[in-house]
DNA sequence: TGTACATCAGTGAACGCGCGTTCACTGATGTAC
DNA sequence: TGTACATCAGTGAACGCGCGTTCACTGATGTAC
């Protein structure tokens, strides 16, 4: 019964999917803040007010968007990973992977990257919905992380007095099994990461940065290294 | 003559002046997708069409903004970097203060941030007269890793082959005075740095980062290292 | 199985809104002789 | 110094545009008896 869908059911699944993939394509045309729900149902032959029927209002398709896209990216980094461990890389090999299909994905989807990880869209608070998927590719992290600290372990200098308490909260919330050194230089880290692939993507790098992907390879692996992963 | 200047020209600069400022109200207020020349020209009790005089079109205000705002954040970098150097501190203290100082004029002025650093304005690509300007701030990254590397000098792993001439490019860029490695070190960290701006700007350590002026001064201080600066 | 009713997707018109930009104009300030 | 003319800031109306959202409606699909 609730595996045999009526058509109805049935259609609803599928124009909503439609409805999103359209919203996707307004999007890499135009970015989030263009983003009009008029636009979305001209193209699919629809009236703006069908839209209506399967989202409430434009910032719940845009929260739908921010949605899918950190799964899409979490979805990425696991892959890259699971590829990489099947492969039996070492934990920085695995680490480089995991950085690098990340930024694949972004080069590959430059407009759902700046929604999720570029300035907030004017006018649109995220709801709570959006934690769950957002920390799913850092997970991805922390495994890979967690299991370097199983094998022969991670060596990081020890933290600054202040920020121990903070360190070994952060420690907590992923799950135990990381030492607060560890969890404080990842976090640290993990925004640094986006830092190299913002400014690479928003421009920041044009007439400094010529051989990009050389230039990623290089500074993400020194990510790996802050982090406390030994070399092969 | 050209001291003296006649009531028109002096009102000019002013009401020039006078746009800009409450433009950057608006955006502090709405973010720079939103800014409208109409908004702006209604808070100054001014008809839409009158701001024609200052400006040809809603892009060059924005132009404007964009050059103000790196020019902003270049002045408060000089400054802070000044004000260490007066004091004596060493190289790696002036970059900790540099960093800082960033991060404080981001988190006074959001949304000119966002402007520079944060993704690009939909519809708006920014003329060349900001490339000069942008790189302002980093100028004086670049000033204190001379005056380490003149002093005792900077130790840093070589570079993957792979890198080396696109390092050499980028010191030539710097004004020759810094080695390849250095160059290359820090363009990743300037990146990096933003990352860890970025992130506690756009919401992305809510719930995750507390003690954010600790936590930064805990990552700054590692990129201080990143880029080779001997601890004091 | 057939029929009466309920559910729901999609329509089309309308609401009130704000936007960037153009244009002919008025009237004050500056300049040249 | 006084006058005729040029320059320029600011006005007000208008252009054409697109937006999000509401609402009463039609007609097709699903459900209960």
């Amino acid at each position: 019964m609730s595996t045999v869908r009526g058509a109805r059911e049935r259609a609803r699944i599928e124009v909503t999917a439609a409805i999103k993939d359209e919203a996707r394509r307004a999007l890499a045309a135009e970015g989030a803040a263009k983003l009009s729900l008029r636009a979305v149902a001209r193209e699919l032959g629809m009236v703006s007010s069908a839209l209506y029927r399967y989202f409430p209002s434009r910032d719940e398709l845009l929260t739908a968007l921010i949605i899918d896209a950190y799964d899409s990216v979490g979805a990425v980094a696991e892959a890259a990973d699971a590829e990489a461990l099947a492969a039996g890389a070492p934990p920085r090999a695995r680490w480089l992977a995991v950085c690098t299909a990340i930024r694949g994905w972004a080069l590959a989807h430059p407009h759902e990257y700046a929604l999720i990880y570029g300035s907030p869209v004017p006018g649109y608070s995220a709801p709570l919905d959006t934690v769950g998927p957002a920390s799913r590719a850092a997970e991805t992290f922390i495994g890979i992380l967690r299991a370097a600290h199983a094998g022969r372990g991670l060596a990081l200098p020890p933290l600054p007095g202040n920020l121990r308490p903070e360190a070994r909260r952060m420690a907590a919330d992923f799950d135990e099994g990381l030492p607060p050194e560890v969890a404080a230089a990842l976090v640290a880290t993990w925004a640094q990461l986006f830092g190299l692939i913002s400014f690479e993507l928003f421009g920041q790098f044009e007439r400094v940065v010529e051989e990009r992907d050389a230039f990623f390879a290089y500074a993400a692996d020194r990510l790996g290294r802050e982090v406390g992963l030994p070399l092969v």
